[in-house]
DNA sequence: ATAGGGTTAG
């Protein structure tokens, strides 16, 4: 057994990927202390229960004060209940005071008040005091059980601290009490996931089908979204099928990944074949019947939000107006979510009149616009010139509460840069860093490119050359970026110089890359060095793009390439 | 009554 293991740890070591460092290591040990303890598991059937009707954090304040008034008061099972509600609406600091309450008033929690407390810190990221609250256990001479240290866990991952959810795993399985289960295998796969390793994941999954604790439906759908997400869409639709010869059939998380998933990639047909087979209905002829297997599940909002959002990326608003038609009529579908949705998709197609229609819409509705919303809106003035409107918005999105994050400081860094405003463009940027926002790469090229439509060039390559003293790594968009700069300012040679040391440094030129500098090359006069690289675009199985094309032709047209050259071109075309 | 899975902005 232990010799199976020390491979499985192998083969995942190998695997990963090169950038990652030693916590991911410790993620393997993880792995590799579940799997040294092998045994019996019983599933406990949790009946389910009604709780009272708590839709807004008020009513749970008011039931909550009713309930402390009340005597004798009512059991802390209840007081949990209302503190589970609180937790589905995500509004954590409210349950720590309802908390804080409690033990005011003689309220004695048990396992479970304090598992709702330990996860409401690891999602208000206050890991800290998460662990603080394993001393309450002692305090009060309880036990924690396998929720308190899953959750634990949970919180843990996105903190890249998987060293100390191993520390925690150790000590769960030597305390004899609790022993990890499939939510703990769940979690874990999860971490992998989210750390880009879906091979790790997978093997994982290889793992638990052969072990005492089979994968279930949550595992197969946390890698099944993973893989749609890094656009192997026909990897996922694979495990998909394994899954369901398993005999575990896929639910509406299930569908709503995949149709995400081939919604983004533009598989339109089977974006439609997949919403199509969950309203029962025989869509295309060819793969309906492996989708045809589960019929009866009933399309969610997330559904049609990805629908929606997949029209929007192809450019077919009136189909995604349809469907968002299609929510409004349904009722209770409808949500920030969906609005946000649509309303980017007209903004990205410089539509903002009918978004600014949408947002007056919403607010009738009684919904709330977020940061998301907004950023989409700052986003369609931009693109329209509307630069004015633009910063307007984003000062009144504060007024309403509604705090720009360094997302949408990058939406308006790019407008202005893009509407030729740098000074202004210096001044938000000057802003980003007087607020100590964590400043990313995607903002630094925003300025480099800003500086260089500006005609600073030199300015330009001074920030790229020390992005790496301020611990930052230049990605495919920053390389391309600067080495457009270099040919707008005629440096052709420099420019060649970045596109193979961005290689060099493992980062592959793109597309993008290719026809910017073959663009530029060709803008100077170098034609025979651009058609160097068109070879060595077309063979890295890349194309010219419409644009490139263009210059192209015109060379053609007034005879400027040698005639040898013309297959080349063609393939590329 | 508590723990792991799905939608929107650079």
């Amino acid at each position: 057994m232990k010799a199976r293991f020390a491979y499985f740890l192998t083969q995942c070591y190998y695997s990963r990927d090169a950038e990652d460092d030693d916590a991911e290591y410790s993620c393997f040990f993880v792995v590799f202390l579940l799997h040294q303890q092998e045994m019996e598991r019983t599933q406990l059937e949790q009946p389910v229960r009604n709780s009272p009707k708590i839709t807004t954090v008020e009513d749970a304040f008011n039931v909550f004060d009713r309930m402390l008034q009340m005597r004798p008061p009512p059991s802390v099972v209840r007081f949990n209940q209302i503190l589970g509600q609180v937790a589905k609406l995500k509004h954590y600091s409210s349950i720590i005071s309802l908390y804080n309450q409690m033990g005011v008033s003689g309220i004695g929690p048990n396992v479970c008040t304090l598992n709702i407390l330990i996860n409401c810190y690891c999602h208000l990221n206050q890991m800290g005091f998460s662990l603080s609250v394993l001393g309450n256990f002692f305090k009060l001479g309880l036990e924690p059980d396998v929720s308190t240290f899953n959750t634990l866990i949970n919180g843990f991952l996105p903190e890249n601290r998987v060293a100390e959810a191993a520390t925690l795993l150790h000590k769960m399985m030597r305390g004899g009490n609790c022993q990890p289960n499939v939510v703990t295998y769940g979690t874990l796969v999860k971490g992998f996931c989210m750390k880009g390793n879906n091979i790790a994941a997978i093997q994982l999954l290889g793992k638990m089908e052969e072990g005492a604790c089979k994968p279930d439906l949550v595992v197969y759908n946390t890698i099944i979204d993973s893989l749609c997400k890094d656009t192997l869409v026909d990897d996922a639709l694979n495990l998909f099928s394994e899954m369901m010869c398993k005999g575990i059939a896929p639910n509406v998380i299930t569908y709503n990944s995949l149709m995400n998933g081939v919604g983004k990639l533009g598989k339109w047909k089977e974006a439609t074949r997949l919403l199509n087979d969950m309203e029962g209905m025989v869509g295309e002829a060819e793969g309906v019947v492996e989708m045809m297997i589960e019929r009866d599940i009933e399309p969610d909002r997330f559904t049609y939000t990805s629908l929606m959002d997949g029209y929007c990326l192809r450019g077919e608003i009136g189909k995604a107006q349809k469907v968002f038609e299609l929510m409004l009529s349904k009722g209770s579908m409808f949500d920030v979510v969906c609005y946000s949705t649509l309303i980017s998709g007209y903004c990205k197609h410089k539509k903002i009149d009918e978004a600014m229609m949408l947002f007056l819409d919403m607010s009738h509705k009684g919904l709330v616009a977020d940061t998301i919303t907004y950023s989409s809106l700052v986003d369609g003035f931009c693109k329209v010139g509307r630069i004015n409107d633009a910063q307007k918005l984003f000062s009144e999105m504060q007024a309403c509460g509604q705090l720009p994050n360094v997302q949408t400081y990058s939406i308006l860094l790019d407008g202005l840069c893009k509407n030729r405003q740098l000074s202004r463009a210096m001044q938000l940027f000057g802003e980003m860093e007087a607020k100590k926002l964590d400043i990313d790469i995607v903002i630094y090229s925003i300025l480099i490119e800003g500086l260089c439509i500006a005609g600073k060039l030199e300015s330009a390559r001074n920030l790229f050359c020390g992005l790496s003293s301020k611990g930052l790594q230049p990605d495919v968009r920053t390389y391309t970026i600067m080495i457009n700069g270099l040919c707008i300012g005629g440096l052709t040679s420099e420019a060649e110089k970045l596109l193979v040391e961005m290689e060099g440094k493992g980062c592959s030129p793109n597309g993008c890359t290719y026809n910017t500098i073959i663009r530029g090359l060709i803008s100077n006069k170098e034609t025979s060095r651009a058609m160097v690289l068109i070879q060595q675009m077309v063979e890295k199985g890349l194309s010219a793009d419409a644009s490139t094309m263009e210059l192209i032709v015109q060379l053609l047209s007034k005879d400027e390439v040698d005639p040898a050259l013309l297959p080349l071109i063609k393939e590329s075309l």
